[in-house]
DNA sequence: CTTGACACAGAACAGGCGTTCGGTTATCAT
DNA sequence: ATGATAACCGAACGCCTGTTCTGTGTCAAG
């Protein structure tokens, strides 16, 4: 019988484990017991399952709540993939004003249009907050960097810092427009994201409705025609 | 006693098991047993959790596994949220080579550096194949609608078929951009995103590599400075 | 009023499953 | 050699859990 010492870190049959977890979380949803852990990676006692499980603990792969049965579960950013649904509320375009979230319908499952964002991919702590996404129609905001069919998603605001990206409403123009707010002596700048183009001024007297900042903009390339 | 006899679709005991499902599961990342939903609907008989579940099953809400412990799980479009990661090989710029998924390191779950995309943000039928993504570097790829900081995630391919947004290689021009690719009667011709600007023109003797098909574009706004 | 479906309770059975404990073998420093 | 330690095995204990069976009260149709 060969039993290998590993001077420290993660062994190959901690690997394995590691490695079936995730992969039987994947197909099964749920946890595999310890059993099935040890069936597969050739482990013959349930006991040196456990071993390997509280080791995988104290290092921190792994968490477990005792007791229960199917109580493993990995760590790390985001395992088996927190995330959260963000409702679509409508489209953005430049002729029309923003639909706002006044309803408070921000539950999230019994939308019926959403978009689902892993948590990992928010910005720093926007997570968990009240998001609506919008999905660009025309090509009206491609000055924002932001094209056609793309979903941005808001974090529903009435008043932005410099340097937030805002979606805003110019009732004197008429228009619903993306861009970079910043607020200056006795106008408010509104910088394209694109940076080969020029910003437009807005006087403070002129009517600015700020919707929402922009959190984050998705792309899906499918085909062009 | 109070019994309320629904004529059809869900009752409000079915919609809160299915509510304290979803939620144990987010809690706890395992579903929970019969016993715990039966506590926290207020269901005290474990039989009548499961008359409740084999109706849900039925009725396409939940599955399970059975036999076996906390077997239940959601079912719907995304339930808790079938993701998976891409890992982020690099970076993207103008004036360097594309880092090119070589080796098979597609093992997700190591990769130190990786995003996770929902499966259902995914383009049809993308899903579950080998992509790696980028991080842009510079604005040099503005004019393809992806600006500094952005992620582009892409599939690796030789080839493209007219209308794919690709990520090429020039090596005549020692460059590198992303555009739609279209292939006409002597020449490549490569379109800009951005449709107030003009293609460029690649004779077909010129070397053209072509070293992914971009799938998404992923852009966290979150601060200009 | 009877019948049958529906919604529910409670108890019991059997197997699943985490835990623990007594042993065994191999490696290594003393 | 020898004791310490790491890497195992097997079995047993006992709670956890899904399943099933019997029974009860309600309501609507016949």
């Amino acid at each position: 019988m060969m039993m290998v010492r590993k001077s420290k870190g993660l062994g190959e049959r901690h690997q394995k484990i590691l490695d079936f977890i995730a992969s039987y979380q994947r197909e099964h949803k749920h946890p595999p017991s310890i059993r099935e852990i040890g069936e597969h990676c050739d482990i013959s006692s349930t006991s040196v399952v456990n071993y390997y499980l509280d080791q995988l603990e104290k290092s921190g792969n792994i968490e477990r709540d005792r007791k229960i049965s199917r109580g493993v579960r990995l760590t790390g950013p985001t395992p088996l993939g927190d995330m959260f649904r963000v409702p679509v509320l409508g489209v953005i375009q430049a002729g029309e004003p923003i639909p706002v979230p006044s309803n408070s319908d921000f539950n999230s499952f019994t939308a019926e249009d959403s978009v689902e964002i892993a948590m990992s991919l928010m910005p720093t702590k926007e997570k968990g907050k009240e998001l609506f996404a919008l999905k660009v129609q025309g090509e009206s905001m491609i000055d924002a960097m932001v094209n056609d069919g793309d979903i941005v998603i808001l974090k529903p605001t009435q008043d932005a810092r410099n340097g937030d990206m805002v979606a805003v409403w110019l009732s004197d123009r008429n228009e619903t427009t993306l861009k970079f707010f910043f607020k200056e002596k006795d106008k408010y700048r509104l910088q394209p994201a694109n940076p080969t183009m020029s910003p437009i001024y807005v006087n403070k007297n002129e009517s600015l409705e700020i919707k929402g900042k922009v959190v984050m903009v998705i792309r899906k390339v499918e085909r062009y025609m």
